[in-house]
DNA sequence: CCAATTTAATTCAGCCGTCAAAGAAAATAA
DNA sequence: TTATTTTCTTTGACGGCTGAATTAAATTGG
């Protein structure tokens, strides 16, 4: 920055925002039923502030081309007079597409209509071993057919996919730079399912999708800001501003597993120290179980295996295998208190089985973050623990290829 | 979330974004005018992507009411063969805004027209006392006519007043929920100083204002997403999403000095422990100065006083002292590597007087921060160290007062 | 049962913003 | 001088959207 007397030509201001959006009506009528389920012509003038006339227009064409249908169910009123309302609602059969989630011990799928209803799931354990992209491809593939043939429907009518991995993954490029269950790095995923399957596909990594649910189908219908902590192999996060997934500046960002809370601390699989994942993470709690639960459990025993005994051991009193427990605990305060002081959502939902099932004391983390949080502001933030239905992955991943599929199907034929 | 078996009606997807925004080519096309300098018809049609005629039509308006004139410079081009271009460039008379802000040693402001040009800067030493808030009014409106007083401007020619003060500010509701330099808590800052000046008032914290002096004067214009950090009283952050300031999911948030990044560690002014401001802000030096400078400072001194000794001291080959700079980079570092993991920046500028005259080596804070990020993602993010000019602060209102009243004062008559 | 009332949906004329295409202007090149 | 190139302006047309008036469908109350 230059440091100047007077003057100095040559422009100033934020620089140009690239698309001047502005979003055509059409699409616009169009999510805003999707969103609120089912509702009358004259509610969604007044919810997207537009002249009733346009909605009668714009509401004929997309039933004219078959994506809004006139809807069975009037919805109810609360002054019974005045010509009954007539409910619109998406067409299910305007389109379909599927979400799926690629993971260590179980794949899971799930496939969903244009209005966001889910006509079957389907569950395929796996190897938790790294495997060769082609491999993948191939469960990937199997995966879908079985799920299409819950319901007879032919690939071709799939609008889109979307598909989540642990790992780091660049939604942008559709690329996964690395992932424990896929042998080398940046395998382009997009490109490869696109090409095997025929359909346009969407990637992003574990934490986005889990916000991307819910955002769609969960609590974040009800929020404009939030934010989503999930802890298991690693940790992650997902951000949604403004009703919008936030993907960081340039695609990676929100690495909350790779924020450090402690100078020189505890080493992380990232070749770091002091990173939160590094107190929090499955293989964190792992290694230390070894040392808590001495002769009784061997080395050779998996992670999973190893925590499942530590959490029994410290639901039974152990005291070594409780105090695992609780520092990850304070960590994770840390880690939420910090979230807040970012970004200062209404809600912070941590998502995590092993938490919900074995961690000491849900309330003693709440109480740790509160008391972490500076006076004086506003009540702070709610944070909910809970956790994770199997097909909540699969389920974003639906959301994943909806949000991105709907405006070009949209487009006027 | 509920989960459920296959159905559930009543909607999904994102809540609907509140406004449809769509800015008016108007204010885009002065926006560009603005941003861009002096910049031909032809030009602003290509950087808007809008067609020629618009512009011809809309520009014609905007000099018509006197916001755009005909360039006296032209632009110089590269093919010289052609029509020349005839430049547009914003009239400055269009036009003024005060930017100020409000500080314990030294009050600044500056006059600027709507073309970004400064026409005036002050700066008015003043006590480091806390002050009732008429005092801090009563030097507000000295410090105005001062400046207007410098070219003759009469107070109902300013169109707006960006004001910036220490402490927790709350933008949207324009009070100062607690400063420094201010007796009591939850002072309207910004209705006392409108009904003071009967101008219209703008309020935000100084991180935000050194941020919009980056954005509009400064390294932001090259970039779309960027970060600073300021380290003095305390460690502050501003974020620029896409172009535009990031305020937080509500209102205040980006408090990266109150994350935390030691359990239990050293005790910070807000009664937490940990944050890491308490590692690196002045008060937190200057309490472990006594220690290192043993009886050659007195605790009376004021922490200017003992910062200034402490660094000398370094410089003078003081182990003690040495370490006391030596650790705070090593936190400065873990700070900016946590806004990387979260953000994801290209850049981050951090702002610090201190920092650049006496901390021991920018170049050792840099390679902590590479160190501290995990490889395998893109080069990561850019990060300057540098000072900051006297009157940079008194752009950033200016800049927030201009953001704020561009709109309205272009509302067509 | 028939107004009156209330709310929903439709129709229609018209404005505003935008574009494509064609024309006018100003410079250089031959 | 004439052709060429680029910028700027004008024009006519179109589509999206709105406001006002109209039609439609229900409830309420005599």
């Amino acid at each position: 920055m230059t440091e100047t007397g007077p003057a100095e030509p040559a422009g100033c201001g934020p620089r140009l925002r690239k698309a001047s959006d502005s979003r055509p009506l059409r699409l616009q009528v169009f999510e805003a039923v999707r969103s609120l389920g089912c509702l009358p012509r004259a509610e969604i003038a007044r919810a997207l502030g537009i002249s009733a006339a346009s909605v009668t227009a714009v509401t004929a064409d997309l039933i004219n081309d078959g994506f809004l249908e006139e809807g069975a169910t009037a919805p109810p009123r609360d002054a019974a007079r005045g010509r009954p309302p007539v409910g619109l609602a998406v067409t299910g059969r305007a389109g379909f597409v599927i979400g799926l989630k690629l993971s260590d011990e179980t794949h899971t799928a799930i496939l969903a209509d244009f209005a966001g209803t889910i006509l079957a799931e389907i569950a395929h354990p796996t190897s938790n071993l790294r495997k060769p992209p082609a491999r993948i491809l191939s469960e990937l593939e199997a995966l879908v057919a079985a799920l299409l043939s819950q319901v007879a429907l032919p690939l071709d009518q799939v609008a889109g996919i979307g598909i989540g991995i642990t790992g780091l993954v660049d939604h942008h490029a559709g690329t996964v730079l690395w992932s424990p269950i896929l042998d080398g790095r940046d395998f382009d995923l997009r490109a490869a399912a696109r090409n095997r399957l025929g359909r346009p596909v969407f990637v992003d990594n574990d934490a986005n999708l889990l916000t991307l649910s819910e955002l769609w189908f969960g609590a974040g219908r009800e929020l404009d800001d939030f934010a989503v902590v999930t802890i298991e192999n690693g940790v992650g996060m997902g951000v949604v501003i403004d009703n919008a997934l936030y993907r960081g500046a340039r695609g990676t960002g929100l690495e909350l597993g790779h924020t450090k809370v402690q100078l020189d601390g505890a080493l992380c699989r990232c070749g770091c120290r002091g990173c939160l994942e590094a107190y929090l993470a499955d293989y964190a709690l792992a290694r230390e179980a070894a040392t808590a639960l001495g002769h009784s459990i061997r080395a050779e025993h998996s992670p999973n295996a190893m925590l499942d005994a530590l959490g029994a051991a410290a639901r039974a009193g152990d005291e070594a295998a409780q105090s695992i427990f609780r520092r990850a605990g304070r960590y994770l305060a840390i880690g939420l208190s910090n979230v807040i002081q970012i970004f200062d959502p209404e809600l912070i939902i941590v998502s995590s089985d092993r938490m919900t099932r074995d961690h000491a004391d849900p309330e003693a983390i709440l109480a740790d973050v509160a008391a972490l949080s500076p006076s004086g502001r506003h009540p702070g933030a709610r944070v909910e623990i809970r956790p994770r239905g199997d097909f909540t992955w699969a389920r974003g991943g639906a959301a994943l290829a909806l949000s991105a599929v709907t405006e070009q199907v949209l487009e006027r034929a």
